[in-house]
DNA sequence: GTGAAAGCGCTAACAC
DNA sequence: GTGTTAGCGCTTTCAC
């Protein structure tokens, strides 16, 4: 920036206010400053700029379990999409689930600078969140409920969107399984709950026969699947993750038969399977885009506003024999 | 800090010793500084070390088109997990194929200090790369070739996998069709061009007739293989890109046909239709791997070394009745 | 409208 | 082994 003064014949920080875009400058200088600028190929520091007291550096933090993972990787394009659109660029870490690994991520976000952090807490928790040392750059939990009292948080109605499918699923068909992976986790918890709810609606109780939680793995999800359909009580299958639906459909391709089914997040294949897949769907592109809103208003008005609680409403995708 | 050495009553340069890790610390102050820092909730600012001559953001920008494609998505996954066990962070963006947000994006990593980026180049072109003012941080192309001269480049092999595949196909059957998009696209030409290296080497000729470039969108690819089927010719398909195999897919299911097929790129549904879909696989993972280890390379021995080329051959994936 | 000097948080020399 | 000083590139009072 010296250089460019110097070239320029100005002041150091009458190039300070070149770049800033301060609107009081003689026309004929900046002109000067700008030719300067291009002749010696300057780029600004901005990571100089961020240490002033009162700048930032335009980054947020983005910290989700595995962005290769498609519900992730949407979220994390639609929230990026409306940062960038606000002069942020997002620093993306996946944190693979591990509360360590977690752990640290943040730490190197802070230590980075980053005005904000937009979090999927994961599920093998480390630190408390509560011992993160105030002041913190604004926090804002997305897909599962936060770790931290009173902190902005964007989930999805899993509850709700169980709860619709099965109803549906239960209007036509007396027995509707439960496939799905471990309670312990929270959106799992929450279809199931959704389950139950639909069932109770009706004065029906949950019958343990038909519940199926050992779907871990897509290979686990189809045996699951192979032994709900062989004890042959099921006669429709609500199935409650992206692993489970499609272990539901290699099964039922194995078996040569076909039980309506419903699953929970929608797929690409959900449309190219014959028949069709009716799914529960997210959408993933609201939270991102909401997530990124949040976190802007934090931003903005940096008042210490009451903390956001947003639930995201899922819609019931009818396709296949479901849709009729 | 100041605050930190106070606390601990040490100097200011102890401090940064300490969190330094560097060696020759008096055990009795490390402890004290230790306690200071937790006391204090001190966290270290990266962004006022990293202006620092010879120290760098550890941060490295990744601009790929769309990160909520699953194949870029696994590229960044893949870059981001090695780089992270080399104690770097990703500023992630997409540019959405377009020439002049790439640009914008380029000169905003470039000013947040990045130590390197990983670029995957625009469709559309903005300011050509050599107008980027030397010196620059390290940036390592993928995917497509490299617009600048004697820059490190990976890409896949798009032409021998297309040859590999449409080989294949023809050895059986008569009439293979090109299913794909418009030729101008990098990766296109190069899988038409394999297309046609697979037929010249049997001495023949491709038939326009066989060859369709409209597969622009999932419906127009639909389109196109709908035309494709009704005009009765073609006795295999390859489709070019994943858009395309999933056009050919509907197409037959409208149809009630199914001719061989081999589609380019992997993708979920493939395993999941009946019969199972073939493909050229590419191994994004190694993709991303490589990504990150040329760019450590650049970045640990700084030397101009040689500028490297490495094309990435892909897998033919045999599914379905290809497969017997 | 423009410039000189001070200082953001940190680290590298260079003493002690 | 530890402290003092200067300065990285930038922006901001506060004079002119």
């Amino acid at each position: 920036m010296i250089d460019v003064a110097a070239e320029a014949g100005v002041a150091l920080k009458t190039v300070s206010r070149y770049v800033n875009g301060a609107g009081n400058i003689n026309p004929a200088m900046a002109k000067r400053i700008g030719d300067a600028i291009t002749k010696l190929g300057y780029r600004r520091n901005l990571a100089a700029a961020s240490i002033r007291p009162g700048w930032t550096s335009k980054t947020i933090g983005l910290l989700i379990s595995d962005l290769a993972n498609p519900y992730y990787s949407s979220i994390a394009r639609a929230a990026e999409a409306r940062l960038r659109d606000a002069g942020y660029l997002l620093i993306t870490a996946s944190s693979e689930e591990d509360g360590d690994t977690h752990d640290r991520l943040v730490d190197s976000l802070f230590e980075r600078q980053v005005d904000a952090i937009i979090v999927v807490p994961p599920r093998s928790s480390g630190r408390p969140w509560s011992s993160v040392r105030e002041p913190h750059p604004p926090v804002v939990f997305i897909d599962r409920p936060a770790p931290l009292e009173g902190a902005d948080t964007i989930i999805a109605d899993n509850r709700g969107g169980a709860l619709e499918a099965v109803d549906l699923l239960r209007a036509k068909h007396e027995h509707v399984a439960f496939l799905g992976d471990s309670l312990s986790i929270y959106t799992m918890q929450e279809r199931y709950l959704g389950y139950g709810d639909a069932l109770r609606r009706r004065g029906e109780q949950v019958d343990p026969a038909l519940v199926s939680t050992s779907a871990h793995s897509e290979q686990e999800a189809y045996a699951a699947a192979l032994t709900l359909l062989r004890a042959g009580k099921a006669t429709a299958i609500f199935a409650a993750n992206n692993r489970a639906t499609v272990g539901a459909l290699r099964a039922f391709a194995d078996e040569g038969v076909r039980l309506p089914l419903i699953g929970f997040d929608d797929f690409e294949a959900a449309t190219l399977v014959r028949p069709a897949v009716s799914v529960v769907s997210q959408n993933t592109q609201a939270m991102g885009h909401l997530a990124a809103e949040v976190v802007l208003q934090r931003l903005d008005r940096d008042t210490a506003a009451d903390s956001r609680l947003e639930v995201l409403s899922t819609t019931l995708v009818l396709r296949g024999s479901e849709a009729e």
